[in-house]
DNA sequence: AGAAGATGGGAGAGCGTTTTCCAAGCCGAT
DNA sequence: ATCGGCTTGGAAAACGCTCTCCCATCTTCT
C-alpha cells in the first residue's frame, strides 16, 4: 500500500516562503543542516562549535527566528509558570506578596499568573482546574479563606487535582490544614503579633481594651482575635464579648460600625482592630463621636500598610512581612526550599503614636 | 526500503499502564475510539452526542484525564497569555491596573502574565523577548517611562519583534509616541487633572503656588509638569523656576526636598505634588517647618491613593481611572476593541481639606 | 429495492520542539 | 592497511493535541 513514502504535502506552498514565523525547520533549511543539528546549536548543546553551527546562528539571524517557547514546555524544557491566586488583587498586603513572589519566579527563569477568584468558589475552582490544564508548575493560594471541614475539603480536591499532573499546592498567607500536614503552607505571625499589641497596651496601663473582628469566619481574622484572647489572658484578662465588634474590612463600614457601638458606657480605654483599614476607620468613627485618639482610646491596627504611619496620630500597628513571605513561598514552588511543617514568619509591633497611657480616671 | 511501515515502539512498554498523566490516546484506547473521537467528544465540536461519547467521558473520568493545555495552545485553540510589565509591583497605581486587565483577560479565558523589569533596560528586553518566544498574545507596557529618541527607538524594536509572532505592544499609562503612531498606547488625562488643581487653587486666591516635581525625565512627571504650567498661563501666571522643586517619588525624599527649601521667603501659600506621595512628604515636611497645611500653605497631590481621604487633613488629589486604563487595556489587548489613535481618559479633581483660601496677609 | 444524502468515526498529517539512535567520517594506533 | 574510538550530523520518534480528509454506515427518497 506505501507507494507513496514521501507524502505529497497538502497544504504548504512548494516555493520557499512559508506562511506565519519562522520554525526551526525554516532555519535548518536556510543553513542546510538537519533540524536536529539547528536545535542543538541554537541550544548550545552540542559538543563542539564548527562551521555548521555559525551558519545555523546566521540563518537564524537572518530570517529572524524565534523559538517556540511552548513547543519548548511541551518538551518538558520550556520556563514554568508559577501562578498566584488571590481573591482580590487589591489590598495593602497583595502587592508585597506579589512582588516578592515575581522575584523569585523570574530569577529562576519561570512565569508568574497571576489569578483572582473574586472571593467565589466557583471562580477559585475554575481558576485552579484551569492551572491544571496549563501545566502550572505551583500555584500559590494566597490570603485568608474560610475555616472548616468544607473547606478542608476542597483544598484537598485542589491539592489532589494538582499533584495529579504533579503541580504542587501552596497556601500562603493561612495556617496549615490539621487534616492535610503534606500541603506546604506559610503564615505569619498573627497571634504573636496581636499579642504583642495587647501587651504593649496592657504595659500603658490599659485593662478595658476592645476589639473589633471581621464579620467574616476566615483564617486570618480567627487567628489574629485568638492574638487579642491570648493576649488578655497573659494580662490575666477575660475576653468580654460586649466589647468585641464586628465590621466588614473596609473603613467606611468600621467607622459605621463605632459610630453605634456605646464604648464610652463599658468604660474601653483601648481598641485593637483586626486590620489598618478598620483601624482607620475606627479612628474615624472615634473621631467624628468627639473622642480623642489616643487621649481618649488607644487603637492598634495590623498590616502596616502605607500611609499608615503618616496619620494623625501614626498608627501603631503590626508589620508582617509580606514580601519575604511571598518569596518564600516562590522559592518552595520552584522547589528550591524544601517545605518541611509549617512555617510561620515572625511580625513586629511598630508602636507609633495612636497608642497611650490611659486617661486618668 | 520502506519495509517496516509500523515502527517499533522503542520506549513505552507492553502493558496497559503508562507512566505520567494520561493522554488523550489513553482516554481514547479505554473507550475504544480513537482519539480523533476522543478529542471531538471530549471537546464538544462533535455534531450530536452519541453512545461513543459517553465512553469517551467515562473514559476520561476514570483515568482522570487532564487536557494538555499547552499542546492546545501550540495547536492554536489554547488560552492565549496577555502579560503586565510594569517597573516595579509596589505603589499605588499598580493594582487597580492589573485587576483591571485581570478582570477582561479571565472573563476573556486568558492568562495574565505578569513581570516586573525593576527599571532596568536589560531586564525590560529580556521580558519581551522571552515573552515573544511564549507568544504571548500582547504586551502591556505599563507606566511612566524616559521620553526621547533613544526610548521611542526601543519601543520600535519592541513592537517590530513582538508583530513578528503577532503578538501586539500596548503603552497603558505613558502618551503616545509621536513617531509611532500606530502602537496603541492609553494614558489618562495628567495635564486635566493638573490644571483643575491649579484653577481649584487660583479660584482660591493662591498666586503663588510652587510645583514639587520627581526628579527623573519621564513621561508622567512631564506631563503633569505640563499641567501644572497650563493651569498657572491659563490665570496668568508664570511659571518661577525658583519654585519648582524636585525629588524622588517617595514620602522622605520628599520631606528631605521641603526642609531645606526657603519657601515662606518666596510667599508660596499653595504647593501642587507630582504624587500623593510626595504631597504627603511635602505635607510632613511643612508641618516639621511649624507650617500649617492647610492655613499656611495648601497641598495638592495626584493619584488619589488610599487612605489619602483619612490624612489631617484630608488630602485634595486628582483621581484617575486606573482600574478602567487597565481594563480598557485589557480589551484592547485582546482584541475586543480597536484601538484608533490615541486614548486619554479623564481624571478628576476630588476637593479635600488640604486647600484653602490663603491665609490673609 | 436501489440510489442519494446524511452522519459518525478512523487514519494520519501537522504544530515546533527535543532527543535518541545510528550511520558516516576521521583520527591515530597496531 | 585495517581497526577501534571519537566526533558530527541526520532520520525519526516523541510530546499531546486538533483537524482535514475519507470511508463505512444508516436513513430516506423514488
Amino acid at each position: 500500500m506505501s507507494d507513496a513514502p514521501s507524502a505529497p504535502r497538502p497544504a504548504s506552498a512548494p516555493g520557499p516562503e512559508r506562511l506565519g514565523t519562522p520554525n526551526l525547520g525554516d532555519v535548518a533549511r536556510l543553513a542546510g543542516v538537519s533540524v536536529a543539528t539547528a536545535s542543538r546549536a541554537l541550544s548550545g548543546r552540542a559538543p563542539t562549535r564548527t562551521s555548521s553551527h555559525e551558519r545555523v546562528a546566521a540563518a537564524a539571524a537572518e530570517i529572524g527566528y524565534v523559538p517556540n517557547g511552548l513547543a519548548r514546555s511541551m518538551m518538558g524544557v520550556g520556563r514554568r509558570s508559577v501562578a498566584f491566586v488571590s481573591g482580590e488583587m487589591v489590598g495593602p498586603t497583595f502587592a508585597a506578596m506579589a512582588s516578592g513572589v515575581e522575584e523569585v519566579t523570574t530569577a529562576g527563569g519561570h512565569l508568574l499568573l497571576l489569578c483572582t477568584t473574586h472571593s467565589s468558589v466557583q471562580r477559585e475552582r475554575e481558576t485552579i482546574y484551569s492551572l491544571r490544564e496549563q501545566r502550572a508548575a505551583a500555584v500559590l493560594l494566597v490570603g485568608s479563606t474560610p475555616v472548616g471541614e468544607e473547606f478542608e475539603a476542597r483544598i484537598a480536591e485542589y491539592a489532589d487535582a494538582l499533584e495529579m499532573v504533579g503541580a504542587r499546592l501552596i497556601l500562603c498567607g493561612r495556617p496549615p490544614l490539621a487534616s492535610l500536614p503534606h500541603v506546604a503552607s506559610l503564615d505569619y505571625d498573627h497571634v504573636g503579633g496581636v499579642r504583642a499589641a495587647v501587651a504593649h497596651l496592657v504595659e500603658l496601663g490599659h485593662r478595658r481594651i476592645g476589639y473589633i473582628d471581621l464579620d467574616e469566619e476566615s483564617s486570618t481574622p480567627l487567628q489574629r482575635f485568638r492574638g487579642y484572647r491570648e493576649g488578655l489572658a497573659a494580662a490575666g484578662l477575660d475576653v468580654d464579648e460586649r466589647i468585641v465588634l464586628r465590621t466588614a474590612n473596609d473603613i467606611e463600614s468600621a467607622e459605621a460600625t463605632i459610630a453605634e457601638f456605646p464604648l464610652i458606657d463599658e468604660g474601653i480605654t483601648a481598641l485593637v482592630c483586626v486590620t489598618d483599614l478598620v483601624a482607620v476607620g475606627a479612628r474615624n468613627g472615634l473621631r467624628r463621636r468627639g473622642l480623642d485618639v489616643p487621649g481618649d482610646v488607644s487603637v492598634v491596627g495590623f498590616d502596616d500598610m502605607l500611609l499608615v504611619a503618616d496619620l494623625t496620630p501614626p498608627l501603631t500597628t503590626v508589620r508582617a512581612p509580606f514580601h519575604e513571605l511571598g518569596a518564600l513561598a516562590g522559592r518552595i514552588a520552584l522547589g528550591q526550599t524544601a517545605f518541611e511543617g509549617a512555617i510561620e514568619l515572625p511580625t513586629e509591633l511598630v508602636v507609633r503614636g495612636s497608642t497611650a497611657q490611659p486617661a486618668s480616671r
